[in-house]
DNA sequence: CGCAAGTTTGAATGGCCTCAATTTATGTGG
DNA sequence: CCACATAAATTGAGGCCATTCAAACTTGCG
């Protein structure tokens, strides 16, 4: 087991403190498909982060941003958004904690799209260039980066499927059971699990109105796939919620292989 | 300008031959985003590439196969697509000569899509191992590997919003603009362009109904925004398709540094 | 030339949207 | 801790875009 105490980070205020432990959950994530050993996991956590409180709806990244910094979500839940020129907002991604919000960015450049907090969180920041050359020191790093990029990629593919051939309770219900799913690879739902989404995020996520999204909510609490507290949404049948969703989760390429991470500390 | 005469491959068997031409489109493509020198370009082209022709409908790769061989598609037009669990089909983005088909299972492994023909073609295929091997002899040709698959997950994600938030004419009139323009960097369409989709297939992609389909076109047909012939689509005026499209190309990634590419002969 | 694949057209249906109003939650300042 | 303002959720009525179903027609291919 890895102990934050050797962080560079350690002894610092306690918010520094608390982000040396957070950040191992960008570690975890990239482990999620890439088995990195106990260097590659230090080399990564003792970069020179910048820890950020964000408050709810604030913008992480505009589109057309100049990104010289690349920020990783520590906690909380933001999304990727693009837009229409007709002003159509389309949700294209939610991150959870441990996911890289604006990395692509270090290869692509200037993005095409907005990164903005659906909840408070902490978000973990580092110059691209220091990203760069640790990529260029450590290729297994490099790789363990492109896989988890490309990892996202294959989920855009199934929202695609998503939107483009799952009626409006099927889209809703599959969103429910990925945002679960990688949820727990974090170890961050423990049962009952909970949604942070407004019914509007919901809407432009799955490319439904509002008012529709409140209706198919209301259907599937009636079929008791799901129950409602306010803005928080528990499952109390997951069988059921998958069967409803025509949920397979290969397509978010989860290799069981979190024995290999180190335990996540409490913060 | 460089040219393609110190080909190994020139010499060889009149197919071979081509190919060691034909291969210059994936060079190129790589070329879209990342800057490539001289001697990483004929290392890419010098790999012991296997070609083969393929026949319209033939598939290139299932769901769920052992990738043990990477394949770039090098003449045509090929479909990647993904099945619900009720067993429909959605489209989740076309080849065009020079793309990768699969090239992603190289870091993700199984492939959750399937890769099926959308036109006769030339698909090109190498050992998954030895085009491993060439990434980690030269870095940097795994980060414009790397830069040429997220640019591909760009895309996906404008597919999101394009069958999320877009009406059905809209939708279609996306699509052609996209495909034209990622042909243009090939050099490979002249006007007037011509596209062998079906209307089934067109369907496919944006989430609708081949009959539905069939409409939109005639009605884009009646405002001059495209021109049909049997299953070829002429557009007459770019600029009205765009502004239907609602169509902004930067999501495509696609960097003017063309003039540092080979000339592509004609073949 | 004949079958299969693809296109075209019509009519009826329905899922989801639009518009609009009301109720309930959330958050802020005094 | 209340009062107020704002954000979010809820509900109803009406309408349209796209679907479904079905049939005829055209093109492609062996």
């Amino acid at each position: 087991m890895v102990s934050s105490t050797k962080l560079d980070l350690a002894g610092h205020s306690r918010l520094t403190f608390m982000a040396g432990n957070l950040l191992w959950r960008f570690v975890r994530r990239l482990q999620v498909n890439s088995d990195l050993d106990r260097d590659d996991c230090e080399a990564v956590t003792t970069l020179p982060w910048k820890l950020t409180k964000r408050r709810r709806h604030s913008y992480v990244l505009r589109e057309g941003d100049l990104v010289s910094e690349i920020s990783i979500l520590l906690e909380g839940f933001a999304e990727r958004q693009k837009h229409t020129g007709e002003g159509a907002r389309q949700i294209v991604s939610f991150a959870v904690a441990g996911d890289p919000l604006d990395l692509d960015c270090l290869f692509l450049g200037e993005p095409d799209f907005s990164v903005q907090m659906c909840t408070e969180g902490v978000v973990a920041s580092v110059r691209a260039k220091t990203l760069n050359a640790l990529i260029d020191r450590r290729p297994r790093i490099g790789k363990a980066i492109t896989t988890a990029l490309l990892a996202d990629g294959a989920v855009f593919a199934e929202w695609i499927v998503n939107t483009g051939r799952r009626d409006a309770r099927q889209r809703i219900a599959h969103l429910l059971c990925e945002i679960l799913s990688r949820l727990r690879t974090q170890d961050i739902a423990i049962e009952p699990f909970e949604l942070p989404f407004t019914q509007e995020q919901l809407a432009d996520a799955t490319g439904l109105t509002s008012v529709h999204v409140n209706r198919v909510l209301r259907q599937l609490t009636s079929e008791g796939a799901i129950r409602r507290d306010r803005r928080f949404i528990h499952v109390p049948d997951w069988d059921l919620l998958v069967k409803i969703a025509d949920f397979d989760p290969r397509f978010l390429h989860i290799h069981e292989r979190m024995e290999a991470a180190p335990a996540l500390e409490q913060c």
